[in-house]
DNA sequence: CGCTACGTTGAGTGGCATCAAGCGCGGTGG
DNA sequence: CCACCGCGCTTGATGCCACTCAACGTAGCG
């Protein structure tokens, strides 16, 4: 079907998964990118931003994860499907199609990728603790600066912020899905962080205006994404 | 140091983990099993229910997982160090140490454990989405709900279930730290959980009344936990 | 027997949801 | 060109779910 990519022994890291993209797509915000099923792809996220998305049946929605460039959108199907989370387009994305073979030999991950997914699945369980914390113990105005404070050290580690800002793509809706608030409360506290000096968002763009007191309001410790980040940067 | 406990090349299991403790130890409830700090061991949990746990300055507690016979504590600690969370007793526990070199080679994991550390991973990571939807998206009601059918599932796979009954060992506070909420508001619901005929939870000791109505009442879909669980099994 | 942890219950409060209306904007088609 | 519409955002009014505070009963335990 497609060409085996050699990995010449190198370990995987996630700047060379670039060079295994074999094929470009482009999808509009709001449109589906992986389901459940698992094909014969993964799928690299190039640019845009994209979200892990879980629904309820009387549609209620939370946002359970968010990818950023360079990340995987469905590692975690490949290795565990029938799980009913899809991923979703949050803003448009550019999606890079790299062959299941490069990674995976028949159900197994290849030797010379395996530091490379352990690192991936262990840096998603820990975000996802922290967003647990968020989401059982911070109020909202605290998840919503602790949210930022996460967005912009993740985003800042792969050269996507602009000074203070950066952009984001998505719409209160989403932030609302991710923080598990309505988009109403979302306006009214983002109203807040704005009148207290600490964060401005509009237009899809946000910018921090202190980032100290930002940190401050959510009790922020980026160590637990440093960790992650680095080991196999 | 200790021994090195050869593999024989045969993968890792679940059940095969027994097998390399060398040494166990007890603990009471409420005590710290784990800190952060990577030692030279890894910790099964032999018996009883331990918490992955994190704390906020002001004394604000969220439990970010459940731990039961069986699985590894500090698999994540491993290969990503420097969280912030740590591993307590929720009931009395028995924990048992294995070398670190039976399944660590210097810093990589070894290939005979692979796709376990990766199956536990990722079935780590599974629950604590579904764990987010509960926080982020179902009520007090439903999330209790949502919580013993996932145990009643876990337990009974390692069968641990009496029946519809089970013992948790943890207290209503506990409860509480999982579920994002107040042990005041734990007791309410729980009676509310009773009165409705779905859930009677008392002395430490949960019996579910009426399983299908459990489920319906926390729209639970089992299919989740069943992939991770049997893969490796 | 006092102490501490756990659980229950009541009264009062508040954070966030719900409902509803209105605005601005970009897209689309007549 | 403009009417129209859908979508995103904002704001106000109202209500409820869950928190807070407080008191008390109970059981286990040193």
């Amino acid at each position: 079907m497609h060409t085996v990519v050699p990995l010449q022994r190198a370990t995987l890291t996630q700047t060379g998964l670039r060079t295994l993209v074999m094929r470009e797509r482009s999808f509009a915000a709001r449109k589906t990118l992986v389901d459940q099923a698992r094909g014969e792809h993964l799928h690299l996220l190039v640019s845009g931003l994209a979200g892990r998305c879980h629904l309820l049946s009387d549609g209620r929605r939370q946002i359970t994860g968010l990818i950023l460039p360079g990340e995987l959108c469905d590692l975690g199907a490949q290795v565990r499907p029938q799980v009913s989370a899809s991923v979703v387009a949050l803003s448009h994305c550019v999606l890079g199609e790299i062959p299941r073979s490069a990674v995976f030999e028949s159900d197994r991950v290849r030797p010379a990728c395996t530091q490379f997914v352990i690192a991936e699945l262990a840096r998603e369980t820990t975000v996802t603790a922290e967003w647990l914390v968020s989401l059982g113990r911070r109020s909202a105005y605290e998840r919503m600066a602790h949210l930022f404070c996460e967005l912009w050290t993740r985003l800042h580690a792969i050269g996507m912020t602009d000074g203070m800002s950066f952009d984001l793509g998505m719409t209160q809706v989403d932030l609302a899905d991710v923080l598990g608030m309505t988009s109403v409360h979302v306006s009214r506290v983002l109203k807040m962080l704005s009148k207290d000096g600490l964060l401005k968002f509009s237009a899809r763009r946000a910018t921090i205006l202190d980032h100290d007191a930002l940190c401050r309001a959510a009790a922020y410790e980026p160590a637990y994404l440093q960790a992650g980040l680095m080991q196999f940067a």
